[in-house]
DNA sequence: ATTATGCTGATTGTTGACAAAATGAGCGCC
DNA sequence: GGCGCTCATTTTGTCAACAATCAGCATAAT
């Protein structure tokens, strides 16, 4: 006895962590959208667990960004402005930047034997997405190329927060405006990157990488930009 | 009716909160120390609510750095590593160094015209602190230096982030060590940054901003260093 | 001696019921 | 017609009881 759940995988450990996961679903995935209530009945009776499980998977959401709470009225689907998105790339940029001054050190100091190789590889794959233009594969391969750096961080503070970010990006975007990617232009600023972390070159690696996320931005900004003219 | 309870503020929005503010407390004036097990029925019976608001209050605390929660094991408050704080320290700085440059731009564009006095203002009472030797008062302006700049910076979550980052810090300097202060040298990278902001030189007051924590470490890691020797 | 096994008390997980607060519809009043 | 009041309904806040799990100890097998 005791192994009978979780090595067959068929449960999470709690009831409550599975909520939590069901409702991080719905949200991501738009089943709710923003702004929206989070009814704890309507939710407890949907998922077939009891309010108090779902109050407390919704109380683990709040400060993740994706919910917000108000006292006696309940909790909503955080609902995302243009002016939060700017501050959101302010902090993406400066946490990766420090992702990839990290990275770049570690591998001057020789801790990250590997990450040259799948550093390259990610790059050529890129670039055959590119050639072949392919968009899925190349928002894969562009997550990918991000979270490979986070973790050479070895900051896995620094990771999770970055994930939230990606995760609210990801929500405001589901908006309605479309995906904001110039490959060719993208792909150059990785291997910038690469270039400075492969040479075990913090300051070049953290210039790199926080331009490239500003470059991004704006990028995006020119899209949203001219969506909303096409809109009006 | 209506405007019974918070007006006179002798109570929080809800019970749940009101746990949550004290085992915060209870964590940061080290009645809980690291490591140590948040036990549910203890602390309901203590603050006289039920386990169920103590878990809820619990589950908001984790994901702010304060708990760690293992699944049917229960909570626990976080024991953070040298290690972790050098990650902690290097996600500051950043978070820092940003907000330095948001304050400068921000400055640049004439959205804060009482910046520049509250820095002075600042600056000149820590001199004389500095000159009386008096650590409270330095130790008091010191954060309010820090945190004007991430108010200015006009960037919630960042400063939501950070918060949390210099709790858990104060968490972890609990443990024993001295605090490392030299009054003088980062009263000058203080003057250093004021001037690049009130400049509106987002490129200066960043790079500043980065120097002031990255200093600020290894000031740190050298009292550390020396009081793990003494102790030893 | 050491490892495995089965109890036992303590602690966490989950639930349904009750209390308090907010929401919204109906209704009189200006 | 608009505004504020009352009151029923919905929703959230809190609690106490029950179920499941875990940690530690005693015991037994090898």
């Amino acid at each position: 006895m005791g192994m009978n759940a979780r090595a067959i995988g068929v449960r999470r450990a709690t009831l409550a962590e599975e909520a939590r996961g069901e409702i991080e679903r719905m949200i991501t995935e738009g089943e709710l959208v923003a702004g929206e209530k989070l009814n704890e009945l309507e939710l407890s009776t949907a998922m077939g667990v009891s309010r108090g499980t779902v109050r407390e998977a919704i109380r683990s959401l709040v400060g993740t960004g994706l919910v917000d709470f108000i006292a006696n009225r309940g909790a909503f689907v955080h609902e995302t402005t243009l002016a939060e998105v700017q501050n959101l790339y302010e902090l993406r940029g400066a946490i990766f930047a420090m992702a990839c001054a990290a990275a770049a050190r570690r591998v001057r100091d020789e801790e990250l034997p590997e990450l040259a190789q799948s550093l390259a590889r990610n790059i050529e794959e890129m670039d055959a997405a590119r050639q072949n233009e392919e968009l899925p594969s190349y928002y894969t391969l562009n997550i990918e190329f991000h979270d490979m750096l986070l973790d050479a961080a070895g900051n896995p503070k620094a990771k999770t927060i970055y994930d939230n970010i990606k995760r609210e990006m990801h929500l405001f975007r589901r908006r309605g405006l479309s995906i904001a990617t110039n490959i060719a232009k993208s792909l150059e600023e990785h291997r910038t990157i690469e270039s400075a972390v492969i040479k075990g070159d913090p300051e070049a690696a953290r210039a790199a990488g926080h331009l490239h996320i500003t470059q991004g931005f704006d990028r995006y900004m020119t899209i949203a930009a001219r969506d909303r003219q096409a809109t009006a």
